[in-house]
DNA sequence: TAGTATCC
DNA sequence: TCGT
């Protein structure tokens, strides 16, 4: 029997190539975070120990729906005042805690797999989804040099990441990310707009009906 | 990048 | 405008 060595693969682990190109500066790597992905998710405990996860209000005085936290010398904070990188957590007056080698691995192979040789994140957004909630199609541009790539990593319930083009406007497309997949994009697509549909509800089976995703950058 | 109205 |  030719075809024994697939029978057994779950269903976040399709027999897709290792590499798929989004764009110019853009791919998917999959599965490349599923080896590490119970380490990863024990850091995550211990971060939001420390700096608990909340719903961050926008500039426009919304709350969003996804909730976040970050780990790093810098974390991304949105608040009345606007969006920006601090080195201190307002909900604790501390630093953010820092970033686990587990992360910064990651985060480095990726990118290099991707062609970013040397990335060396100093900001990890750490964001939590449930079923229903979404993050609009927008740029990261908060960050000083964007010569660094974006490294986003997705655990827990499958989502479909939106991967537009340098306008609000450009139709992105929809790819199916599942639990240990990671996206990078930098260079030429770097400020490309980009988000998350609603997510499905699902369990999975290691974070029950949660998404989390690490976000890497390099912000100052 | 304040605050609000409105729409895809 | 990383929101509804």
């Amino acid at each position: 029997m030719t075809f024994d060595l697939f029978d057994d693969l779950p269903e976040d682990s399709a027999a897709t190539p290792a590499i798929e190109s989004l764009a110019d500066g853009a791919v998917v790597l999959r599965g490349a975070a599923r080896a590490n992905a119970d380490v990863l998710l024990a850091d995550v405990q211990t971060i939001v120990a420390r700096a608990p996860w909340r719903h961050m209000v926008t500039p426009g005085g919304l709350k969003m729906s996804v909730a976040m936290t970050n780990c790093g010398a810098c974390g991304w904070v949105s608040d009345a005042r606007g969006y920006r990188y601090d080195a201190v957590d307002p909900l604790s007056g501390q630093a953010w805690p820092d970033m686990p080698a587990s992360f910064r691995e990651l985060a480095a192979s990726a990118a290099a797999q991707a062609g970013f040789a040397g990335f060396a994140p100093d900001a990890c957004l750490i964001n939590r989804y449930v079923p229903g909630t979404r993050l609009s199609l927008h740029q990261d541009r908060d960050e000083r040099d964007f010569t660094a790539p974006i490294v986003s990593v997705s655990l827990g319930l499958p989502a479909v990441f939106l991967f537009g083009g340098m306008r609000r406007a450009d139709k992105p497309q929809r790819i199916r990310l599942a639990h240990g997949d990671v996206v990078v994009w930098g260079g030429p697509s770097r400020l490309a707009f980009h988000g998350v549909a609603p997510l499905a509800d699902g369990d999975h089976p290691l974070l029950g009906p949660l998404r989390i995703n690490l976000t890497f950058r390099k912000a100052r």
